[in-house]
DNA sequence: CCTCAATAGTGTACAAGTTACACCAAACAG
DNA sequence: CTGTTTGGTGTAACTTGTACACTATTGAGG
C-alpha cells in the first residue's frame, strides 16, 4: 500500500444545483463566497466532504449549512474534476441537482456563504470555479429528466391549477405549449384529482384545482413515462 | 487553507463497465486483481487517477492498462463513494461505461489484472469492493439510453443483417422483439442503408445487408432519438 | 348595471404511429 | 426432392398526436 499514498492527497466536494421556481420563473440558488478562494464571487452552494461522511448526506449537510435549505431530494448528476479546476490541489467535485418551491424555504446563509441569493437561470453569466459548466450541465439534465417523470409536487401549492402547472412545464422547457394538447395529455395520465373546488378571489373566471394524486406520482417516479409534448406550433413560427 | 489540509487525504478511482457484445450474448469485461485488497477476486477494471490526470484520460488510460483496450468511447455513469467501500482509506470512485464489439479487440491482461475475460453478464454474481452495485446501475444505465439512442456501429460488423441488429437490441432490453414491428420501426429511421448485398454461405436463405448511414447515426447521437417498441407479446405470455 | 379585461375551459378532424398477427421464399444439407 | 432453417413481407384496427378558435365566467371600473 505504501506506493499508493500519493494518491491518498486528494479532496473531493459537492455542489449543488438547487433550482427554485415561484409562480412563473426558473431560478437558481447561488452564495456570495465568503472564503478564498474566489472570494466574493457567486457560487454553487458546495463544500467538502468530510472523511467519514456518505457522499449524498454530505450534500444535504452542506446545502443546510451555507443556506439554511433541508429536507430537500438531491439527485447526484455527474463529477467533475478538471485537474485545475480548484487552486488549492486536486479536487473533484460531485454534482448534486435539486427543484424546490422557493416560498417553501426560508434562506439563511451561512458558515462560507456571505449571502444567498436566487437568480433567474437565464441571467447566470459568470460563477467561480467550473460552476457555471455544472449549471449548465444540469440545468439539461432537468430538462431531461422533465420528459420521464412528473413534476410539480414540490413546486406547487397543494391544490393548483393546470395553468399553473403548464407555467411550470414551460419554464422548464423554456418554449410555449398548446393548452389544449397540454390538458388532454396531463389528463389522461391520471396524475391529477379534480378537487371541484375553484380559486377565488381572482379578478376572472376562476379556474378549477387539482392536486396530485400521490401514489400515482410515486409510481410514475420511479418506473418513469414518456411525457413528449410539441411545442406550440404558433409561437415557434413567430420565433424562426 | 490550512485548516483544509484535512480534506486533501482522499483518493479517487476509475472503474470501467465495459459491455461486450459478439453475435448474441452480452458480457462485461472482468480483471482477476492481482493486487491488495481482494486480490486473486473478479472486479471491474478500474485504478487510482493520477494528480494531474483528467477524470475521463484516466479511464481511458486504466482500460488499456489493465486490459489492452484501447481506442473506445467511455461516458461517465455515476459516482459511488460509500464511506467504507475501500479497506485503505476514503476512495471514491467514478464509474464509466463502455459497449464495444468482443471480437474486434484483444484483450492483454497487464499491471495489477492477472486475468481479463469476458463474462456473461447475468452469470456475474460477486466482485470485488462495490463492484456488483456499479455494474448493476451501468446495465440499467445501457437499457435506458438504448431508447434515445442508436447502438450498434461499435458492435456489429460493417455489413450486417437485420436479424443481427435486432439480437443486439434484444439481448440488451432482454426481451424478445417482433420482427415485423422492429424492421418497419428501425428503417422509418433512414438510419440504415440498404447495399443490395446477401449473406454468402449460409444454409438457408441469405439475408440482405445493411450498414449504418454515419451521417444520420452521428447525428441521432447528439440529438437523441425515440426508440420505444413494445416487447413480443406472444413471447412474454409464454414467461408470464 | 354595463362593458371591458382577463383567464378558464372545451372538441374535432386529420395525420401519424403502434400493435397484432401468418405465410411464402430462398438457400443448403442430406 | 424433401426437410430444415432463416429471411422477408402487409394490413386492418387502434391509439396517439396535432392543429386550431371560440364561448364562459369572474371582478374591475366607469
Amino acid at each position: 500500500m505504501n506506493n499508493l499514498s500519493n494518491f491518498f492527497k486528494s479532496a473531493f466536494t459537492v455542489d449543488n444545483v438547487i433550482f427554485g421556481f415561484d409562480e412563473g420563473d426558473l431560478k437558481v440558488l447561488l452564495i456570495k463566497r465568503g472564503e478564498e478562494p474566489y472570494t466574493g464571487e457567486w457560487a454553487l452552494p458546495g463544500y467538502f466532504v468530510y472523511p467519514n461522511e456518505e457522499l449524498d448526506r454530505a450534500a444535504i449537510r452542506v446545502l443546510e449549512e451555507l443556506t439554511g435549505i433541508r429536507n430537500v431530494y438531491l439527485e447526484q448528476v455527474k463529477t467533475f474534476g478538471r485537474v485545475n479546476r480548484h487552486p488549492y490541489g486536486r479536487v473533484i467535485t460531485i454534482a448534486y441537482l435539486s427543484l424546490i418551491k422557493i416560498n417553501r424555504y426560508t434562506i439563511q446563509p451561512a458558515s462560507i456563504a456571505l449571502k444567498a441569493k436566487w437568480h433567474s437561470v437565464s441571467e447566470v453569466k459568470e460563477l467561480a470555479f467550473d460552476h457555471m459548466d455544472i449549471l449548465q450541465t444540469c440545468f439539461n439534465q432537468l430538462k431531461r429528466s422533465l420528459k420521464s417523470r412528473p413534476i410539480g409536487y414540490q413546486l406547487l401549492p397543494l391544490k393548483f391549477t393546470l395553468t399553473q402547472l403548464q407555467h411550470l412545464y414551460e419554464s422548464i422547457l423554456e418554449t410555449e405549449l398548446d393548452k389544449r394538447n397540454f390538458r388532454k395529455k396531463i389528463l389522461s395520465m391520471n396524475l391529477l384529482i379534480d378537487l371541484k373546488e375553484y380559486q377565488e378571489g381572482v379578478a376572472h373566471r376562476p379556474a378549477k384545482l387539482y392536486q396530485f394524486d400521490k401514489k400515482k406520482y410515486e409510481s410514475f417516479m420511479e418506473e418513469g413515462f414518456l411525457f413528449e409534448i410539441k411545442e406550440n406550433s404558433k409561437k415557434s413560427e413567430k420565433v424562426s
